[in-house]
DNA sequence: CTTGACCCTGACCCAAGGTCAGGCCCTAAC
DNA sequence: GTTAGGGCCTGACCTTGGGTCAGGGTCAAG
């Protein structure tokens, strides 16, 4: 019962080249050879391919196989699960393009069909995406998801807010104001409150000029909202402030305005993480919230009061800013333990 | 704005050899090159990169990406239903194999851990399988996922039958006719009443030895189901025949069991397949069908007809093999064709 | 004796880059 | 001035699982 290469191949279904491949690389060597040189594979050699086409067959590679068969310690359940595991998640990642593309798909069946050249601009802004955001961070990034209803309201926000800029009206107006205002809820709602989410938002919009021209949002322009989202926090502040405390203020809130979300990322990753309030990374983190705080808020204890004592009274500051009472009481802790430190 | 290439790597998550690939094969070549030979990157560069990795993220080869650039004529539709077809592909492949696994992995639970050579021994089978069935066929065959159930029952069938014959026992006893007609009726249950599936067993068997000793079914023990099962049949069908006629029976009736399956499974495969009976496919196989029936039942028409009188008048003959009435139905039509063909 | 079907070895090929090697360019620090 | 480090260049070899020759030997049938 020796079987040459050619009816090896035939009876497995396999090429020729192949069983070749196999002896070379020694995962199966015919146990004899005739004297002209061919190849004669017995019954156990036989029986060995029928396992490696077994393996194979669960996804295993080539070298893997040989591995199995090297050291008999592996057992079948390991191999299982991990063949499991790795499909699981073959699976749920093509699960996951495929959901991409079909709805992709649909919001093209609508409308009339654009040409591709259109269709790749906007492609260039999925994969910016995915560049800056983890596919997790994209599927809790409502932004994307709510597709026409959310993107007609920006669209319809940034129009408005732009025609009062090119206008010449002063962010500090109140028409600027309440748009910005506005802006700043709905970019709460569409990252779902998560202050990492804006900030890689922030980090992405600074650094891609070219999704800047597509979405239509300048740098100048941010800033314009920036001015007038902190004019209409600073109004309320300056109730509770001196002249001169609100002078300090009024040079100096606008430029941290950008600051805050980043450190409030980091703040919410400890927390997430378990990260003690009072252990050397929670205390560096308070240090770095206070040093924020005090850029505008100054070094005297008694202007911070009036600002904690605000922010007591007014929630209507907290609006749009991706602070919760979970940070809150997180940087509060660090702060206390901070003090205790130091003196 | 021009980038090195470095530096559009890293905005882009990229390394640097990718880059220096993509301009080989002339993906993207950077518009602009410096004195020092170095590759700079401008805005539509950067532009083209982000579409070649959203088209990359759809699964296109970077050949395929080419091929898009270089002829503006694909419509993103077609490039989307054609990525989402090999995505549902590619998912219901891989989801069969994680069943099939995790089957594999339940029945493990169970029991204790077997040794991986026992294993790779049960795989071998598995392969063979997969070396004759087609993954559809594979998941019709009922066999295989009934499991311990029908496979006891088998074992112990296969055990019984074994006993006799190794006893001595003539297979045209009672005994061993009553068990071969269970058997067939099991293999009819187990193939799902497919003639093709059945069909594709034997063959396997036949050129499988390593199958046979593994499952305990040798030929020999095949051929006595073979005749203990006939034997049952020619008893019913002696009923109406005159002496001579049995005798010529009894002399090629066995010899023809072999050659059913695959005559019924072209039968079966040429109605699934819309096949006229008036056609000359379908005439050749009327006339198969003829020779076939014509070897033990002789060129008499007398006698023909008495073999169809016992089939209407015994439905019991029709028990454990696979014809049933749309093939008679196809048969009657394709024969009355033959003959009016021939007239 | 030829022809065709097998067999052998050796070699190059694919995709999408990874990983050096050898050498040039530039900047900053000494 | 020079030297160290980093970035850039080209070229070349490596990976998986074989496909596809090329050049030459072997065997059986006609």
């Amino acid at each position: 019962m020796l079987l040459k290469v050619g009816e090896l191949a035939k009876r497995c279904g396999l090429t020729v080249r192949t069983l070749h491949h196999y002896d070379r690389i020694g995962l199966l060597t015919p146990s004899a050879r005739a004297d002209n040189g061919y190849r004669l594979y017995g019954r156990s050699d036989i029986a060995r391919l029928h396992q490696i086409l077994a393996l194979q067959r669960f996804g295993l590679s080539l070298a893997e196989i040989g591995a199995c068969f090297a050291q008999p310690g592996t057992s079948l359940t390991t191999i299982l699960t991990q063949q499991i595991a790795m499909l699981d998640q073959q699976i749920t990642q093509a699960s996951r393009l495929r959901a991409q593309l079909a709805g992709l798909q649909g919001s093209l069946l609508d409308g009339v069909e654009p040409e591709l050249a259109d269709w790749l601009t906007t492609l260039e802004l999925m994969t910016m995406y995915d560049n800056y955001f983890s596919q997790d961070e994209l599927a809790r990034l409502p932004m994307l998801g709510n597709g026409e209803a959310a993107e007609a309201q920006w669209r319809a926000l940034v129009g408005q807010v732009r025609g009062l800029m090119e206008s010449g009206v002063a962010p500090e107006h109140e028409a600027p104001r309440q748009l910005a205002v506005q802006w700043m809820s709905m970019l709460v709602r569409d990252t779902g409150g998560d202050p990492r989410l804006v900030a890689k938002l922030n980090l992405m919009h600074e650094q891609e000029p070219a999704l800047q021209t597509r979405i239509g949002i300048s740098t100048a322009l941010r800033d314009y909202v920036l001015r007038a989202f902190s004019e209409s926090k600073m109004l309320i502040y300056e109730k509770y402030l001196s002249a001169e405390e609100a002078r300090f203020m009024r040079a100096h809130y606008v430029q941290t305005a950008l600051d805050w979300p980043p450190l409030l990322a980091e703040v919410r990753d400890a927390i997430d993480a378990d990260v003690a309030p009072a252990s050397p990374q929670g205390i560096a983190l308070g240090r770095r919230w206070l040093a924020l705080f005090q850029r505008y808020a100054g070094d005297s204890p008694a202007t911070q009061l009036k600002f904690r004592t605000a922010m007591e009274q007014e929630p209507e500051l907290l609006a749009g800013t991706w602070a919760d009472d979970r940070m809150f009481a997180f940087i509060r802790q660090a702060m206390a333990a901070m003090m205790q430190q130091q003196s």
